[in-house]
DNA sequence: AAGATTTATGACAGCGCTACCATAAAACGC
DNA sequence: GCGTTTTATGGTAGCGCTGTCATAAATCTT
């Protein structure tokens, strides 16, 4: 009586020993093949390969993880995929994935640090090779947990802090000052600002602060903000600029948070018949297609979202071991003057 | 010499065993308290969770999957992460996997079934709980090894054809039949059409044959069709509407494969002082927000992305076992009359 | 009260793979 | 030509968990 589980796998699927059965070789060596490490001879390799090929063996991840205690994945923690913004990064992460043996698993944080470390430590059971996350900020336990880990981390977007090993990202703070400056430098002075709901987003807080304090630098200030109830979204960005201009009717140019939010901007000011630029400036951030190819392109700040996450995997892949200094990698912004500020 | 191994896990990583002994209880005790399975006392519950606290014991799902033969997570195969429709369809899925055990890994298939094939086959090596793609077709070897695994697999997007186990999505050739049907309705007659380059969207080419028809039953074809050679983007409609009328001034609707090349149809529109509706009818496919947040909203059908990747997940953990009957769960689509033709 | 059922727990083997150590043969050095 | 290194392969012992079967105690029947 070979087998006495029988809730195991189908009609027998072929292991390991099969193979090596067939091809005449110690399971070791079939297991050096499939793994491609260590020294085989040409005509072993080939036998084995054969054998394989013959009984559509397909490798147990999970024997192979529990044995050698570490997966070939890699977890990654978004705090959307309505943003764009996110789905561009983990475009990033899955180019520079692709041809290796590592796979993504994603989850979803909300923006929210408790969801993150729940999602975190879930994903801790699979052994990853690395984790990647948003933003330098996590709860006390997700950082624990990151910092005595057996494996890689890279905090994206954001580079304002200190990383637990890599961040990827720009300085948001500083995005939002070089907003700040160059609205300025073209003559825009009495600024308004439209944010929405999400309070958790760190990154757009950086910008505002930013965007604040050039103004402060140059003796000026907010003159109005309105802040949308709901999440972000193009109509957001159109009704917040309505209740922005009804209240405050001599503004010359608003901010927004996003380029969803500023190409409502624009639809409102395209609806209300308001000249764009000349009587108001719209300003963005992300720099989306879609804002370039209006009849006129969005001011904006271009984000490098997919050079972001590709970077990140890239560089979690040089080195299975933590190094001992953190690397911060800064991918900067480029402010595309577009035509609407 | 208890531990010989010292590749594994970092300064003793504490095991279910390390639980048990602490809980005074045996493994299999401890395991079902974990594993919120089998008749477990309250007190002992209570004494292995305390137990699992102060140790801050994370299971290790690899041993798991490995002795259960079965993992907790779904492989999801997506055509593209570019294209809005599919991080809205993982939007879906996540939603409906949150506060379950299940955990999404994703693969990225550029609309290749070859590379569909080849991250088919390193996702089973996990053994996932069920696999979800999109659309129905697939390689033979595809689909030999998702008709024959241990596993529920779901088809998303479209429903014209014969799922593996259950697909859930709209016809597409009815969307594009009822796009063809309401435009002429509508008093259009003169219609074109603006491609792009992917050739293996068969939804794309689904709606189009379904629009084909349409006109077809009306006595009418289509006048002018272009091909964009690139991706699909705002870009691409916009330059694909203005080749195309170019070449024939008289066209007085373009129906365009998605949303996005849509608003580029209108963006070259506002551009060229071409009155959208009277003159020239813009019809979209997806109902993106953005377009609805417009001066005057694009004529668009409303594919329902979000709900086909809930329902999708949700049907997929009603069982565990693949049931006799295929399920085909149509989410349908609304058209959404708009502003644009 | 004696059996039948349900509830709570445990012993043990083994899932399929790889780390570790050992060995044998081939290639190299001088 | 005799060590020494390199190349190629194998034996063995687990990795940490759960399926299976067994058992003991509590509860229910009639």
């Amino acid at each position: 009586m070979p087998r006495k589980r029988n809730a195991h796998r189908s009609p027998d699927m072929p292991t390991l020993a099969d193979v090596a059965r067939l091809a005449g070789v110690s399971e070791i060596t079939a297991s050096r093949v499939v793994r491609v490490q260590g020294p085989i001879a040409d005509s072993t390799r080939a036998r084995v390969l054969t054998a394989i090929a013959e009984l559509g063996y397909i490798p147990n991840r999970a024997a192979g993880s529990l044995a050698s205690a570490g997966s070939t994945l890699m977890s990654v923690l978004l705090p959307s995929l309505s943003n764009i913004v996110f789905p561009d990064v983990l475009r990033g992460i899955h180019t520079a994935l692709t041809e290796t043996a590592f796979q993504p698993v994603i989850g979803v944080t909300d923006y929210d640090p408790l969801i993150e470390e729940r999602i975190l430590v879930s994903f801790l059971a699979w052994q990853p090779a690395a984790v990647i996350l948003a933003g330098l900020h996590h709860t006390p336990t997700a950082r624990r947990h990151l910092e005595h880990g057996r494996f890689r981390v890279a905090e994206l977007m954001d580079i304002d802090g200190e990383p637990v090993d890599i961040a990827v990202g720009m300085s948001h703070r500083q995005a939002g000052y070089e907003t700040g400056k160059h609205l300025i430098q073209r003559g825009y002075r009495r600024f308004g600002y439209a944010r929405h709901n999400v309070t958790t987003d760190d990154r757009a807080s950086a910008r505002y602060e930013g965007l604040c304090s050039a103004l402060q630098e140059a003796g000026l200030s907010l003159v109005a903000e309105h802040c949308y109830p709901d999440a972000s979204s193009t109509k957001a960005g159109r009704d917040a600029l309505a209740i922005l201009l009804a209240a405050h009717p001599d503004l010359d140019v608003v901010v927004f948070p996003n380029d969803d939010m500023a190409m409502g901007g624009i639809f409102h000011c395209m609806h209300a018949g308001i000249a764009v630029k000349e009587k108001l400036g719209i300003f963005g951030f992300n720099g989306l297609d879609i804002g370039q190819a209006m009849p006129m392109p969005l001011s904006t700040i271009l984000s490098k979202r997919f050079l972001i996450g590709k970077t990140a995997a890239e560089k979690l892949l040089e080195s299975r071991e933590r190094p001992a200094e953190k690397t911060i990698i800064n991918t900067g912004f480029d402010i595309i003057e577009g035509a609407t500020a």
